[in-house]
DNA sequence: CAATAATATGAGAGCGCTCTCAATATCTTG
DNA sequence: CAAGATATTGAGAGCGCTCTCATATTATTG
């Protein structure tokens, strides 16, 4: 089917190319009855401007770009990403925006695509996720003055000049310790995540927890995980030799793995040991046992990071956007609260 | 930092636009020191050609849709698709071409996406996921002219016309049921899904393979599953009261909630009841006990389509493309054979 | 109802590239 | 080394849109 152009979808509804351009892009001062004769003519075609053309004379392309740098097999692994993902698309989708996917599987990759990225006028801006990103990248951002959102808080040091959407990771794993202080646990471990500043506000939650209850961290029941479900299981088996009463995992398949590997000591939860996760992931509800956990909004964090984003093309806002979404504790089996 | 044009490398370089875009597109008949002086600014100055300028005079954008239609959340939750965006997004990488997301939602979502990616030229061609797409889809695909790949065998009555990247869904499902006959199983299951082509050749394979040896189909012991792990879990349920000594799962994610269901009863893998799976997602190895399943080539998929794709796009081959790989039977614990 | 203001429409330039065609430079070869 | 063949370069048009500015139309008001 050819495609038609402005000038011709002008010539079937009787008007100049000018006028098209005007009904399409909804400016005022155009008569009821010529914009609706414009419109049906476009609604009959199914015209769509060229987006290409478009792009050339606005200087605006519509599109985002999701980076995701140096992504391993068990990050992708984390169902996290690929809900974030999903999120994000369909706030695009919402907002006209068309998703431009850039994941980094090494630096090399990394280096190569990023001129593309910012010089080539592809992109409006880029949704950022993971804190591990490379400060080079995020220099060469802002040499370009391209506009961009991170998911998740960036490290304190540069924090202020960097818009992000996040979640209360402290007060989340507060809540997570403080259930578990209250139903009378004391020996309480931790499965910990490092580099990363999620990881680091969960630990401080937790921590803040045990001592607003007067109880002290007992370091040999701090162990570090990666965020995946065999990282869980590693740490774990490691954190059972210290004879924990509970458990807060950072991450929900980081508690999945931690219950394997209490089962696999023979033990069962949450009769031998509490376990308390992080995200809320779907199989969150389904695991044995379900898993309390806390909850995370995904969606709602993919659709502010489009929006705002949006908000920062357009308005060029300063200074910097902080968005920090609240968590909820999900009451499962796992912690053993029912009893 | 301001974006350079054509004419601005021009001038530095001492030559035309016209020159610089012959180098920039590997024309030949340009001396050797003029490309390398051209070159040299480029590499200097950063310069990258604008994309959008670009498209408009050569009527390509080097962008490449992968749409996955009518997701629902179970079947993102599954790690299959994560794995296929992450090659697919690699493959692109390579190629100097753009991948942009569009998962729709729902069909209203699906509808209203669709004429843009068709008609906007915003797209050089289309990789299409999950054979449940709505033929409407496709045939706005056709009229428009879009090069398109599917991953994944279409369903036979227009097979013939589409191009498809598939793993050999059939032979995979046959190595998977003779392991189980061969290591002396004679009541054995299958977790089965419906609605697709994908499980309807590993449905095909399954029986092939009980056939060749002698043995008969019972139906009592095949059960229909989605492709979750919930949904392994289930069918898993209603198939144990038919006492199945051996069960072969359509998908590592249903072979899992297989597991679990067993292990629910008080029986254990291998022990009580052999388990295969099919997919070999990473966490197959780990899981517990170690699953035996059908390794595919997710990568390798990801990388023929784009390839394909980009083939198609330069010579719009006839017929259609069908490419379809190989498969590997990976034993782990989960069947017994160590036994 | 003429004069002025406000509204509605069209014509033209230009976004930064590619591609054709003409012009110029360089190479062959008798 | 002249004439023709060939390799190299540049100028110009045009891709389909947006946006400014000029023009035409309609509304307002003394």
């Amino acid at each position: 089917m050819k495609r038609l152009t402005l000038e011709e979808i002008g010539q079937i509804a009787g008007v100049s190319r000018s006028t098209v351009s005007r009904v399409i892009n909804d400016h005022p001062n155009i008569r009821p009855a010529v914009r609706q004769r414009v419109e049906d003519v476009i609604r009959q075609t199914g015209y769509q401007p060229n987006s290409a053309a478009r792009s050339l004379a606005s200087r605006q392309s519509r599109v985002f770009g999701l980076v995701m740098p140096s992504i391993l097999q068990s990050a992708f692994a984390d169902p996290y990403y690929p809900l974030v993902i999903q999120a994000i698309s369909h706030a695009c989708n919402q907002h006209d925006y068309t998703p431009a996917l850039f994941l980094f599987q090494t630096p090399e990759e990394e280096e190569k695509m990023s001129q593309r990225i910012v010089a080539s006028g592809l992109i409006d801006g880029l949704i950022i996720t993971a804190d591990t990103i490379n400060s080079t990248f995020v220099s060469k951002i802002q040499q370009y003055d391209i506009p961009f959102v991170q998911i998740g808080r960036p490290p304190k040091s540069n924090a202020a000049s960097i818009s992000y959407v996040d979640v209360d990771n402290e007060a989340g794993a507060y809540l997570a310790a403080s259930h578990l202080v209250q139903l009378g646990y004391r020996r309480i471990g931790q499965l910990a995540t490092a580099h990363n500043t999620a990881g680091a506000d969960r630990d401080a939650g937790f921590r803040h927890a045990l001592g607003d209850r007067g109880l002290e961290v007992d370091e040999a029941l701090v162990k570090v995980s990666d965020f995946s479900e065999a990282g869980g299981y590693q740490a774990m088996q490691a954190l059972l030799d210290q004879q924990p009463e509970a458990v807060f995992a950072q991450s929900d398949a980081i508690a999945l793995g931690a219950v394997r590997a209490i089962r696999d000591r023979g033990l069962s939860v949450p009769q031998d040991i509490a376990v308390v996760g992080f995200d809320d992931m779907p199989l969150a509800a389904n695991a044995d046992p379900p898993l309390t956990t806390v909850r995370q909004p995904i969606n709602r964090t993919g659709m502010l990071a489009v929006e705002t984003l949006i908000d920062i093309v357009r308005t060029r806002p300063e200074p910097a956007r902080h968005i920090v979404l609240p968590v909820e504790l999900v009451i499962r089996a796992s912690s053993g609260a029912a009893n």
